[in-house]
DNA sequence: ATATAATCATGCATGCATGTATGTAAAGTG
DNA sequence: CACTTTACATACATGCATGCATGATTATAT
């Protein structure tokens, strides 16, 4: 076979990316040749060399393909929630969750990014991609906070980077610890409880 | 060179651990040859493997100079805590992050674990040495838990299991965010406020 | 219908990393 | 003072993985 129909080269190009999602994911980036890749898709190297210019252009390419879910956060979330700030970033970190527990790709690409990808140089566009939808989701998620302080929900001293912090870390922390064994919890439970337990723990220090 | 003394030969082997340790946290573990970790020591390859049998046996041989936080953490909190047992487990959890935050050691080999090293077949035993602190950390905290339980501290509704789960979570999520750049912001500060604030929503479920 | 360009396969050159085998000179041992 | 072992250096063999160059064949455009 050469020269297939364009349909055919979109065809293989989409089974690279789906072989370098797969075997990435289970057995790590640096760990898995071009080769092995090109095998899974059922064609040879060179038509890797075709479609990408080299193993980091095709990660990039893989990682193109989702939209991260802290990306994702952002325009997902209903706007009915508006006057009402503190439930809304529950919802918007819960969303995050959400697309991670029902989303396979998604939860590939996060395990790359968490526990099969080496945070290198050589690396560094792929975790700026993740860097960069983190630091959007922290700063929506300071300015929910203020609007939260400003209608009260919040006593005027809180400190929305501080908070910001925690509970971007719980969500973080609750993935990696999900990606590591899926089968030790519900992620959904898992984030709904740490999320209302710390939320809890904010309103009360509004009264005190 | 040739053959120097065996005090002489017991340093040679500290160096390289020395070397590995920087040059894995800093550049990741699958991207640092055996020949740049003698090169930073000072040595050749033969060094090496003369001391190690291979690169796996060196990365756990610099993983057992270290005790983890998790595993520290059991030993060192004060037993004078008994009587309150949240103030223990928030002492215990804090005793993690106060050790890495004083001890470079501590965070160049949480650093590769983090974030310098893939999750892959070929390092399992390196990661087992980390899941293994985690898992008798869980346990340790769910043990305290419970005591919290039946001292009235929380409520026996309260869920220890998913309770450790969040808690863990949001220390592991901390941790693996200030490792990624520690200038951004107080590591204490952050596990304390996370924490107060977790526990202070507990017990806010308490009352209700 | 012809020329062009796209889609991949094949082969080659290169470099690097690992592991091992061997050499060597001094330290340890009696 | 033998002579054995240690602590490395040096050299070699091997295997991969990458990147590129080229080839083959057909879709596609004009």
């Amino acid at each position: 076979m050469v020269r297939r129909t364009k349909a055919d080269a979109l065809a293989t190009k989409a089974e690279l990316l789906d072989a370098a999602e797969r075997l990435f994911s289970a057995q790590g980036v640096a760990n898995t040749s071009m080769m092995q890749v090109a095998e899974a898709a059922g064609v040879t190297r060179g038509a890797i060399y075709h479609h990408f210019e080299n193993k980091l252009d095709l990660i990039d390419s893989m990682m193109e393909r989702v939209r991260l879910p802290f990306d994702q956060m952002i325009e997902q979330t209903s706007q009915r929630l508006v006057d009402n700030p503190l439930a809304l970033l529950r919802a918007r970190l819960l969303n995050i969750v959400q697309l991670l527990d029902r989303d396979p790709h998604t939860q590939s690409v996060l395990t790359i990014l968490f526990h099969k990808c080496e945070y290198v140089d050589d690396t560094l566009p792929i975790h700026f991609r993740h860097l960069r939808a983190r630091n959007t989701c922290i700063d929506e998620c300071t300015l929910v906070l203020q609007q939260a302080i400003e209608r009260g929900q919040l006593p005027a001293s809180a400190n929305p980077a501080q908070i910001v912090v925690s509970m971007v870390a719980m969500i973080d922390g609750i993935i990696y610890n999900w990606l590591l064994d899926p089968e030790y919890f519900n992620i959904i439970e898992a984030a709904e409880h740490a999320l209302d337990t710390f939320i809890a723990g904010l309103q009360q220090r509004t009264s005190a």
